[in-house]
DNA sequence: ATTTTTAGTTACTTTATGTAAGTTATTATA
DNA sequence: TATAATAACTTACATAAAGTAACTAAAAAT
C-alpha cells in the first residue's frame, strides 16, 4: 500500500483552488482591480457564484473588497498580497496550457 | 472594462484541474502506479468518482490504465507524460500551501 | 458450495451551480 | 415630478455534480 498521508496545508490549497470559477476569477484580478460587473462579463461565472466566491476569497484573506465613495459609491474586487502570491501558480498552468493542450481538445 | 479574452487553452487546462479530486488523484498517482482501491483509500473520493475521474483522465491523455495478466488480473493506473509534465504545478501549489495555508485556517 | 477480493456500476440522496426575477440606492431623462 | 437606468447584490427555484450504500461479475481460497 502506497498510504502516504497528503500534507493538510496543500489539500486545503488545493480545495481552494479547484472550487469551480476560483482560479479565473484569481487569474482575472491579476490584471489590477475590478468591479463586480466587470468580473462577470469577464469569465462566464452567475451572480449568484460570484458574490459567493468573492465573501470567500475575502473571508481566506486572498481578496480585497473597497468601497470607493464616490457617487455613486464603486465597489473594487483586488488582491491582497495573498492573493498576488498564487500568480507563479496561474503561471505555470499557463505555461502548461501552451505545451500540452492542443486545439483539438478545445472543444472537449 | 478590462475585458481582456482568456486564452482558451488556459481555460482549458483550468478546468481540467479545478475539477474536483483531479489535483489530488495525479499528485496521488506521482507516487507512482496504483491500483484502484489503493487511490480510493488515500483521497476520501467515492468509487463511483473515482471511476469516472480515471476514465475522464485517461480520456485527457494524463492517466494510462493497464491491465496485468496475473491471477487475479490487477488493474494499475499510472500517469503519461503529459500527466507528470503537470508536477511543477502542483509543487507550485505545494510551496505556496506551505509559505500562506495557516493551521489555523485548516479546519476553515 | 460458499465466501472473499477487486474493480467497478446502479439507484437514490444531498450539495453545488445556473437562471432569472427581485431589491436597494443613486442618478439620469422626459 | 415621475419614470427609467445602472450597479451590486439577493432570493427562489431548476438542473447538474458529487456522496452513499448496496449490488455485480469474475476469479481464488476455504
Amino acid at each position: 500500500m502506497n498510504q502516504s498521508i497528503i500534507c493538510p496545508r496543500f489539500e486545503k490549497a488545493v480545495s481552494l483552488l479547484s472550487q469551480r470559477w476560483t482560479t479565473l476569477l484569481i487569474y482575472q484580478l491579476l490584471n489590477g482591480p475590478q468591479r463586480f460587473g466587470t468580473i462577470q462579463s469577464s469569465i462566464a461565472i452567475s451572480g449568484r457564484v460570484l458574490s459567493e466566491r468573492l465573501k470567500e476569497l475575502e473571508h481566506q484573506g486572498i481578496v480585497k473588497r473597497d468601497v470607493i465613495p464616490e457617487t455613486p459609491v464603486r465597489i473594487e474586487y483586488s488582491l491582497t498580497e495573498k492573493g498576488f502570491s498564487l500568480e507563479p501558480i496561474l503561471k505555470e498552468i499557463e505555461n502548461w496550457s501552451q505545451v500540452w493542450v492542443k486545439k483539438e481538445e478545445l472543444d472537449t
